[in-house]
DNA sequence: CTCCGAAATGGACGATCATCCATAATTGAC
DNA sequence: GTCAATTATGGATGATCGTCCATTTCGGAG
């Protein structure tokens, strides 16, 4: 395969970028740092990308295609009952898989970056869709209340949100199980059905 | 007072800062940009701040300010119950005047700026420190179960700032009503004095 | 081994950044 | 009205930005 070597390059200035708004945000995440931390030269990002707009929306739909990688190994095994999907939506969504400070950091810095950047927001945007599809199909195969179905998958994905903020401005104090205890609270409050594993 | 103009010329350096904020996000918020924006020269931000970096730390601790502002200023005259506090504090941070897209805009820039800047990170993380203390001793005159505390504050301000998010990402089609019901939803189930004005 | 196209390099380019400063305008005391 | 101090101006400065391109290196076919 003669594309390969070449191709490996490419993924590897995708992670340099994640690496960069990670550690520097968006704001200065510039090429120079970039190309610093892939360990490659200048002229390679024009050689992959059209321009860093390009290659900043390749992250962008590469962190969106890692998030439902995971998603969907993770709940590959979960295929019952709507009320284990959603117990597993949940668990996967406050896992150290997707909750670390990298994946946290680079979707704050993205959906910041996408409200300015419509090419960025259009895999934040995509992801979201997806999660919230998820939701909404677990819990409507558990009720016929549309109502209840609205505030019961916003309400899991706002608190969701917000949980995921208050990991990345406090990493180190975030106590995992009382998020999960919260979650599960809420929900146990609108579906008596849904408890948490710990519980049953 | 001879200081008068100056420091009007001042405000408005920061007012246009907080707006730049809104229009370019943190990245492009440049500080040609906010000298068009505040309709002043180039020098008068030297002359008023050291830097930048004191101008957009000014500029957060205004942000952080007005919230409190207005926080002190809804909750003057709801002394009463413990329950009282807590629905005004939730119907603070739902309400027009603390969830406008400006608001929500300038805290998601200023708080993604203050991971990598200590500076604003400073007035970031006393506004929350505030919120939460503000939650903990309500629910602290409810209850005496401390995890229970816990669990409520940490729970109404995820919620909170995951609703924040949800209207910054769609602030045409947020749907207020439905925001304060899962709120209360997920408190009610902790508290079940806890109600909306609207159930009671 | 030779050679040619692809892959990769790194310096040059103009634009824009934050900062600085020489100059001008304004203000208030007398 | 005069003058000194304060306030305001806007162009200059070097650094860094994203982009571009002349050059070199690499890799596989013949």
């Amino acid at each position: 395969m003669p594309t390969k070597k070449k191709d490996l390059n490419k993924q590897r200035l995708i992670d340099a970028t994640l690496e960069a708004l990670v550690q520097f945000g968006y704001a200065d995440a510039s090429i120079s740092k970039i190309i610093r931390i892939a360990g490659l030269s200048r002229g390679m990002v024009h050689l992959h990308f059209e321009n860093k707009d390009a290659l900043l929306t390749a992250a962008a739909q590469r962190a969106s295609e890692d998030y439902y990688a995971s998603f969907e190994h993770w709940l590959r095994h979960v295929p019952a009952t709507p009320e284990e999907r959603i117990v597993a939506i949940i668990e996967h969504d406050l896992s150290p898989d997707v909750m670390n400070e990298k994946n946290i950091c680079t979707w704050y810095e993205l959906r910041g970056a996408a409200r300015t950047r419509p090419n960025i927001g259009q895999f934040t945007g995509t992801r979201d869709a997806q999660l919230e599809s998820a939701y909404a199909t677990a819990f409507g195969a558990m009720t016929d209340d549309k109502a209840l179905i609205k505030d019961a998958t916003y309400g899991a994905i706002s608190l969701s949100e917000g949980i995921w903020i208050d990991f990345m401005l406090n990493p180190t104090q975030f106590d995992r199980n009382a998020a999960r205890r919260i979650v599960f609270r809420f929900l146990g409050s609108l579906f008596p059905r849904l408890l948490s594993p710990q519980d049953v």
